[in-house]
DNA sequence: AGGTGGACCCGAACGC
DNA sequence: TGCGTTCGGGTCCACC
C-alpha cells in the first residue's frame, strides 16, 4: 500500500541514482504492466531515454526524460522498486520489469498482485493527464483549508470516502486517511459536507501531520513495501489507530474500533472521533 | 451528478 | 495436514 509517504521515500532515494543516467535497456516481463499498450513496444520506446528528473505527484512516480517524455509509474498495492549492481539481482518470480542503466546498475520492478501500471506519455501530455486524476499536493501551497472546504462542502459521502478521492487531495490511501482523521478527531463516516470550517481546518492539519510523519519515518512497512535499497519504513510503529482494533486509543485509552467506510477497513476511536 | 459496489489480482489468514 | 473460502487494497467502471 504505497501511499504518498512511501512513494516520496522511493523517489528521494532513487532520484540521485537515476538523474543524469540513461535507460540503456528496458525489459518488461508482464503484459498487464503497460496495458493497453504492447509491453515490447513500450520497452523499445524507453530504450535510450535519458533521465532528467524523478518526481512525484500524489502516488504517481514520474520519470521525466530529456526528450520531454515521461514515464508514469503507479505502484498500486504491492509494487516496489529495487536498485542493485548489474548481475546481482536475485531470482524473483514477481519481477515485472528491469531497467538497466548506463552505469552498470539495474532498477528492478516487483509487483506481486500485478495492479501496478507503467504509462509512457509524450511531451506535453503529463499535465493534462494528471490534471484530471489528482488534486493538489497535500504538502504544497495550493492545498489550503479554503480549497479543502470547497471540495468537502455539499458532499454527502463519508469524510473518509471524500479524502480517498484523489481529486480532493493527492496521495492519501487507507492508512493515512485513518491516521489523519484520528488527528483531526473526526469520525470517518461523518458526511463530508457537514464539517464546520473549524473541523475542516482540523482535517487539513491532520492530513499534513500524518503525511509528514510518514515521510519522516520513510513510510510504513507492513508486508510488501521496501525502499529501493531494500530497507523498511518505520511508520507502522507510529500508527495511532490503523490496524489496532481493541487496543487503547493513545489519547484517551478507549479501545479502538473497526468499521467500514468507503468500502475499506476503517479504524477510529469511538470516544475521540464521535459521529 | 454524485455515490456505491464490483472487478481486477493473488498471497495470507482463516475455517473446517 | 490439507483443503476451500474470505479478505484486502487503489483505481476504474457500470449502475443506481
Amino acid at each position: 500500500m504505497p501511499e504518498l509517504p512511501e512513494v516520496e521515500t522511493i523517489r528521494a532515494q532513487l532520484a540521485p541514482l537515476l538523474e543524469g543516467r540513461c535507460f540503456q535497456r528496458v525489459s518488461i516481463l508482464d503484459t498487464r504492466l503497460t496495458r493497453p499498450h504492447d509491453p515490447r513496444e513500450v520497452a523499445a520506446e524507453l530504450d535510450g531515454e535519458d533521465v532528467a528528473a524523478l518526481e512525484r505527484r500524489g502516488k504517481y512516480l514520474v520519470v521525466r526524460f530529456r526528450t520531454g517524455r515521461s514515464l508514469l509509474i503507479h505502484l498500486r498495492m504491492t509494487g516496489s522498486l529495487h536498485h542493485a549492481p548489474v548481475g546481482t539481482l536475485e531470482v524473483d518470480p514477481y519481477r515485472r520489469a528491469v531497467v538497466t542503466l548506463d552505469n552498470g546498475s539495474d532498477v528492478a520492478y516487483r509487483d506481486v498482485r500485478r495492479f501496478g501500471t507503467w504509462l509512457l506519455l509524450e511531451p506535453g501530455e503529463l499535465e493534462s493527464y494528471l490534471g484530471v486524476k489528482v488534486g493538489p499536493e497535500p504538502l504544497g501551497s495550493e492545498f489550503t483549508t479554503r480549497f479543502l472546504r470547497g471540495r468537502l462542502t455539499a458532499r454527502k459521502a463519508p469524510l473518509k470516502a471524500a479524502l480517498l478521492d484523489q481529486r480532493t487531495v493527492a496521495g492519501l490511501g487507507n492508512i493515512y486517511v485513518d491516521e489523519a482523521l484520528w488527528l483531526a478527531r473526526l469520525h470517518p463516516l461523518r458526511a463530508a459536507g457537514t464539517a464546520t470550517p473549524e473541523e475542516v481546518r482540523a482535517v487539513h492539519r491532520g492530513v499534513r501531520r500524518a503525511l509528514q510523519t510518514g515521510i519522516a519515518r520513510q513510510g510504513a512497512t507492513l508486508r510488501d513495501y521496501r525502499t529501493p535499497d531494500g530497507g523498511s519504513g518505520s511508520m507502522q510503529d507510529e500508527f495511532k489507530v490503523y490496524g489496532r482494533a481493541g487496543e487503547p486509543c493513545p489519547r484517551c485509552g478507549t479501545p479502538i474500533e473497526k468499521t467500514r467506510a468507503g468500502g475499506r477497513g476503517t479504524w477510529y476511536c469511538p470516544a475521540c472521533q464521535r459521529r
